[in-house]
DNA sequence: AGTGTCGCCTGAATGC
DNA sequence: TGCATTCAGGCGACAC
């Protein structure tokens, strides 16, 4: 599943791999994805040079020359593979977008469960754009923080677990590292939101921090479906400390397993939560 | 505006 | 073994 981590992860490849080549060819292998592919999106893509490739919350820009942006997400199940000059796949059955450039380096993009997106948009228009308008910040820039997060807690009834994953807030954080940042912080996923504030949500940011940077620097987490962009498993699963750990220890524990029952599974707004009772309150 | 629920989608895991 | 069911969740649409 992948989140801010992982998309960074893909995006520092595409960077590594594409900038400064050109968009030789450009293929559509079906309508579309989460919604139809615009008419001129393989015209736009075509032809232009790839200045850079970033990134905004889960979102991969590429900008092009021509002033667009190039925008995919890869949703649940998406994945960029990069192949070298010589090394290009045939496409397979999910793969829906298979670009080549002028120097020869194949991108492919497979979405089995088709929740990802590809489209364009001119680099004027990217933040009235509706997926980047109500965006809140990026969870490791310095415009977030504990008192900017404070500030958008302020008020909200639901639970902040849930809470959490409201990319109005913080852009880029999804489900295991809402659990994962929660439990560094100590903090009850059912606690109310808007009860977090002062020392807690400096708690609560720093650990947002440092929880997104750990799996960064990992390689993202290799849930199921991703895979680094050159087909490597990212490794953050090894760390993560409550995500799908159900019944288990968490770090540092130190009661009866048999007694305690461990990490708790619980749902929440129809996701699943997973935290230790007994060191987040 | 905040909040809660649903649907999209397929493969893996589970159940009988 | 094989078929059916359940589950995973980012995000937009929708209702209240």
């Amino acid at each position: 599943m992948p989140e801010l981590p992982e998309v960074e992860t893909v995006v520092r490849a595409m960077d590594e791999a594409l900038s400064g080549d050109f968009i030789a060819s450009a293929a559509l292998h079906r309508e579309g994805l989460r919604t139809p592919f615009a008419k001129d999106l393989v015209r736009r893509l075509e032809g232009q040079r790839i200045e850079h490739v970033t990134r905004r919350a889960k979102y991969i820009l590429a900008h092009l020359k021509s002033g667009d942006v190039f925008v995919l997400h890869l949703g649940m199940s998406g994945r960029v593979m990069i192949h070298a000059k010589g090394q290009h796949k045939n496409p397979e059955k999910h793969d829906h977008f298979v670009m080549v450039t002028k120097k020869n380096v194949q991108l492919v993009f497979r979405d089995p469960r088709r929740f990802g997106m590809a489209f364009v948009v001119h680099a004027d228009e990217l933040d009235s754009h509706p997926a980047f308008k109500k965006m809140g910040p990026e969870p490791l820039g310095n415009e977030f923080s504990g008192p900017v997060l404070a500030d958008a807690l302020k008020g909200r009834k639901s639970n902040i677990k849930v809470t959490l994953l409201d990319q109005r807030l913080v852009a880029g954080v999804g489900n295991i590292y809402a659990c994962e940042a929660l439990f560094c912080a100590g903090i009850d996923p059912e606690t109310e939101a808007g009860k977090i504030k002062g020392a807690k949500a400096e708690t609560l940011a720093a650990c947002v921090k440092i929880v997104l940077k750990k799996a960064v620097a990992a390689g993202g987490t290799s849930f199921r479906d991703y895979r680094q962009a050159n087909g490597e498993l990212g490794y953050f699963q090894q760390q993560l400390a409550v995500y799908d750990k159900e019944g288990k220890a968490c770090p540092g524990c130190t009661c009866d397993i048999a007694k305690t029952g461990g990490i708790l599974r619980i749902t929440q707004g129809g996701r699943s939560t997973f935290y230790c009772p007994r060191k987040q309150r």
